[in-house]
DNA sequence: TGCGATTTAATCGCGCGCGATTTATCTTGT
DNA sequence: ACAAGATAAATCGCGCGCGATTAAATCGCA
């Protein structure tokens, strides 16, 4: 009654890619909805905890992400009250984001999320870096054609 | 005017996946889209062709899908001609996936595509073999906690 | 200075993913 | 044989991602 994932060598990287990210998800889900956030929200602000006041398109090359994603995205985050957006008034095309207090504030009641993951993982941090940095390695490539 | 992506640690793993499968999905979309196909389709395609006449929940269970999302996905394949779909006469409670004619023919239009990939990935296949065993392994550790 | 080219966000449309619920069918225990 | 429970797929709502387009602001250069 099993179905054998008998899928061809070449596709099965991209699909552990696929599942993996999907996994990943999953495990933040409970954390995340904690606070309130989706997954995506949660990386823009650690993204901006990083470096506030970025703007949309500084933002979008962090995250790999198109102002298309970003715009509805932030404009949710700004209705709960997480962040501003503003016209830059130097240069009227670009929109800043600003953490507000509460934006802020959720920083410290995140602080446990990183290590809540790494133990899900069940693996060492010196793994998942390797990991990681053969994972971005293969990310660049693909990119860069 | 650059931001650098200065993310924690724990979150960086998570990122990779996270950009690596958008990057991985950009890479397949000229090849798919010259079949006429999304990549989730194709993936669904791939486990149709190395098994025909599968139910929605095998089909989960390859994909790691849940009807609520194969079921749209298969119907809008259904309307271009690719699959049919039935209910099983034996279990009516079940929905059996068979290929038509034109998703059958497809694959032979595909065949390219692992290699294109390949190609792309800048990475050996042994390496790459590798990496996907460590992406599963990883992903069976979130799946079952 | 002025006008076309470029840059930046925003908008639009569509296809996922998925939590939660619903509907139809089958199984089980008595 | 029948009701209670279990199972399979479908439905609903919402938040991404992203290709394509649009609108506004800035830049470049004659």
């Amino acid at each position: 009654m099993d179905t054998k994932p008998a899928l061809p060598t070449a596709e099965m990287i991209c699909f552990s890619l696929y599942s993996a990210t999907h996994a990943m998800q999953h495990a933040y889900k409970p954390l995340l909805e904690a606070l309130g956030l989706t997954y995506p929200q949660y990386l823009a602000l650690v993204a901006l905890w990083a470096a506030d006041g970025q703007t949309v398109g500084q933002l979008g090359v962090a995250l790999q992400l198109e102002s298309n994603t970003l715009t509805p995205l932030l404009k949710r985050m700004e209705a709960q009250g997480l962040v501003v957006r503003a016209r830059d008034s130097r240069d009227e095309r670009q929109v800043r984001v600003s953490l507000t207090d509460a934006g802020r504030g959720l920083q410290a009641r995140a602080a446990g999320i990183p290590g809540c993951i790494l133990e899900k993982s069940g693996m060492s941090l010196a793994a998942l870096t390797a990991l990681r940095d053969q994972v971005n390695a293969l990310r660049d490539q693909l990119r860069e054609r």
